[in-house]
DNA sequence: AGCACGCCGACT
DNA sequence: GTCGGCGTGCTC
């Protein structure tokens, strides 16, 4: 057949920003696109009435032209030149979308680095001169002028008129923020021969320049960093530039990436060697590797057992079969000793992802690993969707952390997310915890997962011995309000000793609320349902959900009394307090607080590790991942503030965070010692926690959750909806629970809807559904046809989620 | 977001 | 009868 042109389509899911669909859109490739269109690419498409220009993704290219009839658009251009998402990912996003109720185009975007994220930008151009001057001389020179949000109302509503009447049109551009970063190099033209002739022509004066020439000649064929030659000659870029300008040498750029550790130490650790039980895991392990199974391991080991060595030999099997390896970690414990103990054991082949990264450098990551240059990956949340090939084995430490479960859309949990690729690339995963989820530990009984075990300290220390104080006793004779005599005695001793301490309070500020002891008048947020916090470093009010901040009262606002008082305790008040106790111990804080600058929570603990402290004091954050030998004691101020919650992980928290920093103590050559304080002595959390049985807490704790239905015994998905205006939140909850209990079985259980247990932040109102259920085959249906239909709400401010296996009912 | 379609009230 | 209000729905 002569002439006869076949069409290519492509399917395109498209990124319209208020309107979403999981449905794809066909367009007409352009001829001249056809040859390097791709699935997975990025395209800039027209798209609705007035044609505006929006990013899209290319899903499928082929030349079957769709049934219906319809209008068929063409691409405009493609933003890439090979596809920034393979298969694997296109696969996983389908998934990902179905399973976490959510769009496509998120889940897409999701797994791309930030700077590859579409930005829209929008600008007015000018196109009839005859308009108000005062508007005319906002124009540029090609009488265009930037849209954005930050644009004066009045000028917008002029702005706006003129449209209508065709006197200006709005200009979309679709932007790509990833730059590859270039970095010029310096190639001298200087030779023995040609020197002298140089060094003649200049004047007798001329030491610079004569300089430049003999430094020249000294790269010979070596291209040399222009800054780095700068800096070592002390040459201005000036000299540089007069110097290519006569010739002497040629500027070149190259592209480089950027190198975030390039000033991190890093010495070569070697693997250690293994006890019985590391031993065993690591066969059983690698041997999963080898035979290419997509087992999910639950490795539980003892703090300090020795988990992390046991993923690096495993890492280290993998790469020896050529195959390449992730390791995700909690964001918290991706710290220097951390990145140090892996690159020393993987040197360059090792591609960190980690938040402390400027969106620059995260891309130049990302394109590390899509290129194939980093053979393993280590990194939090978001890595999980390293664009690695030929995985050999996925490693997720502290697997119950609940940070690696997103908590916007798209709400995945890294967990869940590595187990598919585990599937996808036929390898295991390991899924790491002195204190697994429960989910995780019900799955290892029933052989879901297979269970590993490391009951043993690696240098035989034992266990520390953990001291409970019952606060309700102990604040009798109390030397202060959060510190029982016991707990006092026994940082004496260890100070005494040059031991440190690491304290541990579960709440931040200075003391949680403001009372007026007159009337009882306590002072609250304007914006949300909750009162404000003492904050005495920068002597204000503080809302901790909305950023709210108000000077102290000196008066009750409501009774004019001056009797206010501070309520509750906080880090700020406790090393007031320890300062009263122990003038002489040097304190070190550390909370959301003093670490919200970026890098400030490295720097504390390198401080307290160079043991510039006597005592760390912090919030949660210091249970997890750190590891000082001088640490003796850990004591908890107070380990109940999580057991009081209205929620059915409150027990699953309270233990594993006591457990967890219980195992700071003593982790080197010398015994640990532990004091929790608590109100709650008898709890089951509590008491389980003080002897360090977890499997004793797991079998306690299944029950409960087996007689009230609670995950793992049920599948929950958590659904949201808040407005600005209680009413209208409240009746689209009523809605959804109709339609619900249309849809759903008997045997299913719908719990409200009820108002969240702090129904107003920010001035919106929050309504809630749990479901609980076992199977529920036209649920799924249901709650994407919701998502889909609750946009054309959105407009009058509803904002709806659907939050599948939720980390917490509250 | 932006445009068309459509159903109700006020109007030349 | 007709013009135009905006509520509703759709965008390959």
């Amino acid at each position: 057949m002569r002439g006869e042109r076949m069409s290519l389509y492509a399917q395109v899911i498209v990124d319209v920003p208020t309107m979403q669909t999981n449905k794809p859109y066909t367009y007409l490739v352009p001829s001249e696109l056809e040859e390097q269109i791709q699935a997975g690419m990025r395209c800039v498409v027209p798209f609705g009435k007035g044609s505006r220009k929006i990013q899209g993704f290319v899903l499928d290219v082929s030349n079957q032209k769709p049934d219906e009839d319809f209008e068929i658009k063409k691409i405009i251009s493609l933003m890439d030149f090979v596809p920034v998402l393979n298969e694997e990912a296109l696969q996983l996003a389908d998934w990902m979308a179905n399973y976490t109720f959510s769009f496509k185009i998120s889940c897409l975007q999701t797994m791309l680095p930030n700077v590859m994220r579409a930005g829209y930008e929008k600008s007015i151009r000018l196109l009839d001169e005859n308009v108000e001057p005062e508007i005319k001389k906002l124009f540029d020179q090609n009488n265009l002028l930037a849209f954005d949000d930050k644009m004066d109302a009045k000028i917008r509503r002029k702005i706006y008129g003129l449209r209508k009447k065709d006197k200006v049109e709005i200009v979309y551009h679709v932007n790509d923020r990833a730059r590859v970063k270039e970095t010029e190099f310096i190639k001298s033209k200087i030779t023995a021969e040609n020197i002298s002739a140089f060094l003649n022509a200049q004047r007798k004066t001329a030491t610079k320049k004569k300089r430049m020439l003999e430094k020249l000649l000294d790269l010979g064929n070596d291209s040399v960093e222009r800054i780095k030659f700068q800096k070592q000659n002390s040459f201005t870029s000036n000299d540089v530039k007069q110097a290519e300008n006569s010739g002497w040498l040629s500027l070149v750029s190259k592209e480089t990436y950027r190198n975030p550790s390039e000033n991190a130490t890093t010495e070569s650790s070697s693997p250690r060697k293994l006890t019985a039980e590391q031993n065993v895991c690591v066969t059983r392990i690698n041997q999963a590797i080898e035979q290419e199974e997509s087992d999910v391991f639950l490795l539980q080991g003892v703090t300090g057992s020795g988990k992390t060595e046991v993923y690096l030999q495993t890492i280290a099997h993998a790469l020896k079969l050529s195959k390449k390896a992730l390791m995700l970690v909690p964001e918290i414990s991706l710290t220097p000793q951390m990145v140090r103990r892996v690159k020393g054991r993987f040197g360059p082949k090792v591609a960190m992802l980690h938040s402390a990264l400027s969106d620059g450098e995260r891309f130049d990551e990302w394109r590390r690993i899509e290129r194939g240059e980093a053979q393993v990956v280590v990194g939090a949340r978001s890595a999980v969707f390293a664009p690695l090939d030929r995985i050999g084995i996925i490693i997720m430490d502290e697997e119950h952390e609940t940070s690696y479960k997103q908590d916007e859309m798209p709400r995945y949990n890294a967990r869940e997310v590595a187990i598919w690729r585990g599937k996808h690339h036929h390898c295991p995963v390991v899924l790491g915890s002195a204190t697994p989820s429960l989910e995780s530990r019900a799955r290892g009984q029933k052989s879901v997962y297979q269970r590993l075990l490391l009951t043993k300290r690696i240098n035989g220390r034992p266990m520390p011995h953990v001291e409970l104080v019952d606060m309700r006793e102990a604040l009798k004779s109390a030397p202060s309000p959060d510190f029982s005599a016991e707990l006092l005695t026994k940082i004496k001793e260890h100070l005494k000793r040059d031991e440190q301490v690491v304290l541990m309070l579960n709440r931040r500020g200075y003391s949680s609320f403001v009372m007026c002891r007159e009337c009882g008048f306590v002072l609250k947020c304007p914006n949300c349902d909750i009162s404000l916090t003492l904050h005495m470093d920068t002597h204000s009010m503080k809302c901790h959900y909305c950023g709210h901040e108000e000077s102290i009262p000196r008066i009750c606002p409501s009774c004019r009394s001056n009797k206010i008082r501070y309520y509750g305790t906080g880090t700020q008040k406790v090393e007031e307090q320890l300062h009263e106790l122990l003038p002489n111990a040097r304190v070190l804080r550390m909370d959301v607080d003093t670490t919200r600058r970026k890098g400030a929570h490295e720097r504390l603990l390198e401080r307290f590790g160079r043991h510039e402290a006597d005592i760390l004091l912090g919030t949660q954050m210091i249970a997890k991942g750190l590891d000082f030998p001088d640490v003796t004691l850990v004591g908890v101020l107070n380990a109940d503030t999580a057991l009081g919650l209205p929620d059915f992980r409150s027990s699953e928290k309270t233990f594993q965070l006591l457990t967890q920093v219980s195992g700071r103590a003593g982790r080197a050559d010398k015994n640990g010692e532990v004091v929790i304080q608590t109100f709650n002595k008898e709890h089951y959390a509590i008491q389980f926690a003080c002897t360090q049985e977890y499997e004793r807490f797991y079998a306690y704790e299944m029950q409960l959750r087996h007689r009230l239905g609670y995950p793992p015994y049920y599948f929950t998905i958590k659904i949201t909806a808040s407005y600005d205006n209680e009413a209208d939140a409240c009746r689209k909850m009523y809605e959804i629970r109709r339609e619900l209990s249309q849809v759903l079985s008997k045997s299913a259980k719908i719990l409200g809807p009820t108002p969240k247990a702090i129904m107003r932040v920010n001035n919106r109102y929050y309504y809630q559904i749990v479901i609980e259920y076992k199977k529920e085959p036209r649920l799924e249906e249901y709650l994407q046809d919701l998502l889909v239909r609750s946009q054309t709400d959105e407009p009058k401010g509803l904002k709806l989620i659907i939050d599948r296996d939720p980390i917490s009912f509250m």
